[in-house]
Parts: structure tokens; C-alpha cells; sequence
RNA sequence: GCGGGUGUAGUUCAAUGGUAGAACCCCAGCCUUCCAAGCUGGUUACGACAGUUCGAAUCUGUUCACCCGCUCCA
């Protein structure tokens, strides 16, 4: 088995996450609640790490994008301009035979004229054809004798009388519940309706909402892009898949603005920058795809939505979105709140409202994506020799092997970036050069410093938790050389570096 | 939301309605000159709440969480 083709079983990733300190159930003494995770001691420097290989590739290495940290929760009218309000206080109802799902408000039942208690056949808005046909054959009535009533105006005592819109028997729909996926909030002390805010769903509003006051403060000419890491919050309906599907979760969003009729050429553009970014993170192109939502699956909105996925152990699912959003956005903010948002192009003096790209991407998804990709359990050679990919259902490795699990973050990803260790911890002098270098690496890396055990095992739990490079120090550090033995993590080999060259040698291997 | 499954130590697993055990991990000490060595000692668990019972990890109910399949995912 070659190692890229090891496939990692949730249940083993998890376990190490757990037992590492990568992630935890949140509130887990209290029996956790349904999706909502933390990040260990681990895990949130490796968080970290993907948010700060994001941040500078988008506002360090490039000068058209700058940044932004808006609130969370922001004004009211923010969700009504965007449409989330609208679009997500719809009573839904379900089918417990068919299993599928309905918005209330654009369903209606044909009800018999006269006798109050005879079935009732639920009908798609506009289309009450089938519900027509049904009459005739299970009721064995006339469709003239029947009225057309909104669902919504059909009493809930009435509902086992209800033939839903694809099932020939009554009493299968639920009754009609609120879905709105934005968690609501109060601001000040009293809890009433004037004082109801949002928990925003996207950080995208926030860039929208303050696309004035930037342009006016950076001077930067289209196109130009405005970039935002922080929270976001959905009441998803059924959380999934461990970290996957939170009802918190992080976001990385650009909203990159273009000039009008320059959309699909930066659409493009986009899209291979994001793939070139998840390269370089450690996401291989094998293990991604692309997914380009065909004109009848686009918002309406917008003209072209590609999504970035990544073949999960659970499935092939969505990392990023890069949509072409037009002007839609800051054409409902300028109409909500009255405010022009107008760019002016110096070169043609042309006003206008500028479109925008919006790669927008999910960090715990990528986190998880990362330690899925980084997770290998191998095989050993206990007298040398090629290091073999463990079977996935061995309980243990072959003789003559011995097994190590391994995970083989991109050293920009690792939570650390090295570990100091002294060969043996009962000789002073190796402790106390040790501890110094320990201090002085500090200084520029998050590193490890490790003193117990044989050095094998103090090898083996680095390897555990990602750290791309072990650095010993021996006696000939202290008594001859000046150098140190430093062991790579994916290969076990061992170089002697000099200690004055070593910073160099660890940035040139670990910076992004 | 529907259906199925599972909850015992950090992890993986035991325990006939009657004293909750092991392995690995972890911690401390000894030892140790490069890939999970050894010795000694140590910490830590029945998801929660009710009920049945003289007695519940075990039986019943409720609930919470996680996993699988559907569903959903602006």
C-alpha cells in the first residue's frame, strides 16, 4: 500500500484528537451539546496556523487585499439588505412517509365545500392538478366541490385529514415549524422584540456593510479585495460528521471587488489561486475537486459558484465556496440603508456599484480536511528498510515490524514546529544547552521541550502530533562539534547542523 | 427531522442484579549515548435524571451526546 493511499477511519482521527488535545466535545463534563466542539492545546495553535497562512497570503503577500474584524453582531437591518431574514422565517413542514420537506407558506389543500370533515389534498402553489387527480380517486369526489385554502389557515386538529402533496394517505405531515438558521439574541438587558439581534451567519455583511468607509480610509482602486477571518453562526438543522457541520465555526471570506464584465475571467482566477493555496497547505490535488454549480442550481443572484471539496472519510464535501456574487450585496445595502456605496473609477470617471468574487471558506472544515489528509498509521522496519503503510483493519503490525502513527501536517500547519530534546536528561550540561536552544528557537517558532524517557518514544509522541522536526542534543554537541542531530518526521532520517545555522535551516523547512 | 446503533479510566476493551478490572497512554523516581527497552510507585471511569429492587454498570423509562443511513445545508 503506498502511503497517499492510506484512508484514515473517523474513529481513529478522532481518538487522537482527543487523546492529543487536538479537539474536544465543548462542555463535555456536562454531556456536550449537539454541535458545538473545542480546540486543545493542539488544535487551536493549529487553527491558528491555517488562519495565519490565510491571512498572509491574502493581506501580507499581496497589496490589492486589506483587512478587516467586524462584530458579530451587527445591525438588524444588516440581515434584512442581505435576505437572511427574508428568506429563513418560513415555517417548513415535513412528510414522514416521503421524507421530504416543505415550505408552509407555498403549500394550499383542497377543502370540500360542504362537509368539514373529509380529506384534504395538499398542492404545490399553482399546481393543483395532482392534488385534483387525487380527489377523484381516493375521494371519489369532484374537484368542483372542493376549495382551494392556504395551508397555513388549516387548523392543526385537521392534520390527520391531510393528503400531502406526493403520498396517497393521510396524516403523514408534521405540523408547520420555524426555521430560521440565524441565532437570535437580545442587545441590552431587556429581552423585547425592539431589541432582537443576530448572530451573523457570514462574515461577508460585515465587509459589505463597511465597504464605505474602507474604500474612503485605504484608497485602493479596483479591483481590490477586503478580507475577514472570525465566528460565524447557523442553527444547522442536523449537525454532522464530528467538527464538519458546527452551529459555530470560523470563517475565512475575501470579498474581492472587480470591475463590472470582469466576472468570469476572475472567477477564474480565484479558483486556481484558492487550489494553489490548499496545495501549498498540504491538500493535494488528488484528494480535491472541483464542483461547478450548473445556471439552474445558482442563487439568484449570482452568475457562477465553484466549490472546493475534499474526499472526507465520510464523503466528498465542500471546503470553499468562490461564487461571482454581481453587485447584489452592496446594491441591498445601499438600497436598506440609503447610503451610496458608489465606486468611482478614475480613469473613466465612471460611477458604479463594483461586482464581487467571494472565496469563502470554512476553517474548522479545513482543519478537519488537514488532519484527515495528515493521519497515517505505518509500518516500521525494525532492522531498516521501506517503511510500509499499515493495513487499515491489522490489529497489529507483522513481525519485524513495529508501528507508528504518524501525522504529516505541512510544517506551516504542525502545532509545533520542533522539538528540543536532550538525549538524556540525568547529564547536566545536555539538559542546560537543551533548555537554552529551547529558549532561543522559542523566540521565533512555537516549540516543544521533551527530557522524559528513551529518545525513541520522545520521537514517536512527536510524530503523533504532527512536529515536523526533532532536535537532539548529544555530547558531542557539548564536547566537540557544536552541532545538533536534527530528525525529520516523514523520512526518520537524521543531518548534523551546525547551531549557527540551524534558524536558518528550520525557516527555510517550516515558514509558509 | 425520521430510522438504526453505541455510551465503563485519556484511549481500546472486560466484568452472572452482589467489592468495577486489564492493556496501552500519562505522571514521579531509578536507569538510559538516537527510534514506543527495563524496574518501582502513582492518578484517573460506569453520560445524566428518575423508577423497579434489600442491592443497579447490568432491568425499565426519560433525557443528553456520539456514530451509521436517509433528509437538510441561503
Amino acid at each position: 500500500m503506498k502511503p497517499n493511499d492510506y484512508k484514515v477511519t473517523m474513529d481513529a482521527l478522532v481518538s487522537l484528537c482527543k487523546r492529543r488535545g487536538f479537539i474536544f466535545q465543548t462542555s463535555e463534563i456536562y454531556g456536550g451539546i449537539n454541535g458545538f466542539w473545542d480546540y486543545g492545546p493542539l488544535g487551536v495553535e493549529m487553527k491558528r496556523n491555517i488562519k495565519a497562512c490565510w491571512w498572509k497570503s491574502m493581506t501580507q503577500l499581496r497589496e490589492d487585499i486589506v483587512g478587516l474584524d467586524s462584530s458579530i453582531i451587527m445591525h438588524p437591518r444588516v440581515w434584512e439588505a442581505s435576505g437572511h431574514v427574508g428568506n429563513f422565517k418560513d415555517p417548513m413542514l415535513d412528510c414522514r412517509e416521503t421524507k421530504g420537506r416543505y415550505r408552509a407558506d407555498q403549500l394550499f389543500a383542497l377543502r370540500h365545500k360542504q362537509d368539514k370533515n373529509a380529506l384534504m389534498f395538499v398542492h404545490h402553489e399553482g399546481a393543483p392538478a395532482p392534488a385534483e387527480k387525487k380527489i377523484k380517486k381516493i375521494a371519489k369526489n369532484d374537484a368542483s366541490d372542493y376549495e382551494s385554502v392556504a395551508l397555513l389557515d388549516i387548523p392543526l386538529d385537521a392534520y390527520d385529514r391531510l393528503v400531502g402533496p406526493d403520498t396517497n394517505e393521510p396524516g403523514s405531515l408534521t405540523e408547520p415549524r420555524a426555521f430560521n438558521l440565524m441565532f437570535k439574541t437580545f442587545v441590552g438587558p431587556v429581552e423585547e422584540s425592539s431589541n432582537v439581534a443576530y448572530l451573523r451567519p457570514e462574515t461577508a455583511q460585515g465587509i459589505f456593510a463597511q465597504f464605505g468607509n474602507v474604500l474612503s480610509t485605504v484608497r485602493n482602486k479596483v479591483p481590490f479585495g477586503i478580507a475577514q477571518i472570525g465566528k460565524a453562526f447557523r442553527n444547522e438543522i442536523n449537525p454532522r460528521n464530528y467538527t464538519f457541520r458546527s452551529r459555530e465555526f470560523e470563517q475565512m471570506e475575501l470579498e474581492y471587488f472587480i470591475k463590472p464584465g470582469t466576472d468570469a475571467e476572475m472567477h477564474e482566477y480565484w479558483v486556481a489561486e484558492r487550489l494553489k493555496w490548499y496545495e501549498k497547505v498540504g491538500l493535494p490535488e488528488g484528494r480535491m475537486q472541483r464542483e461547478i454549480h450548473e445556471d439552474n442550481e445558482l442563487a439568484h443572484y449570482a452568475s457562477a459558484c465553484t466549490d472546493i471539496l475534499y474526499e472526507f472519510p465520510f464523503g466528498t464535501q465542500e471546503l470553499e465556496g468562490i461564487a461571482a456574487r454581481g453587485n447584489f450585496d452592496l446594491t441591498q445595502h445601499q438600497e436598506t440603508s440609503g447610503k451610496k456605496l458608489e465606486y468611482q473609477d478614475e480613469e473613466t470617471q465612471e460611477k458604479y456599484l463594483p461586482h464581487v468574487i467571494e472565496p469563502s471558506a470554512g476553517v474548522d472544515r479545513i482543519a478537519l480536511a488537514l488532519l484527515c489528509e495528515a493521519y497515517r498509521e505505518e509500518w516500521i522496519p525494525k532492522g531498516g528498510g521501506d517503511v510500509l503503510t499499515a493495513e487499515p483493519d491489522a490489529k497489529r503490525a507483522p513481525e519485524g515490524y513495529e508501528a507508528r502513527t504518524v501525522l504529516r501536517f505541512a510544517p506551516c500547519i504542525a502545532p509545533y514546529k520542533a522539538a528540543i530534546l536532550p538525549l538524556v536528561k540525568n547529564k547536566e550540561p545536555l539538559v542546560e544547552k537543551a533548555r537554552e536552544l529551547y529558549e532561543q528557537l522559542s523566540k521565533r517558532w512555537k516549540c516543544f521541550y521533551d527530557q522524559n524517557g528513551a529518545i525513541g518514544r520522545r520521537y514517536r509522541r512527536q510524530d503523533e502530533i504532527g512536529t515536523p522536526l526533532c532536535i537532539t542534543i548529544d555530547f558531542e554537541t557539548i564536547e566537540q562539534d557544536d552541532c545538533v542531530t536534527i530528525r525529520d518526521r516523514d523520512t526518520m532520517q537524521q543531518v548534523r547542523v551546525s547551531i549557527c545555522e540551524l534558524e536558518a535551516f528550520i525557516t527555510e523547512r517550516v515558514d509558509f
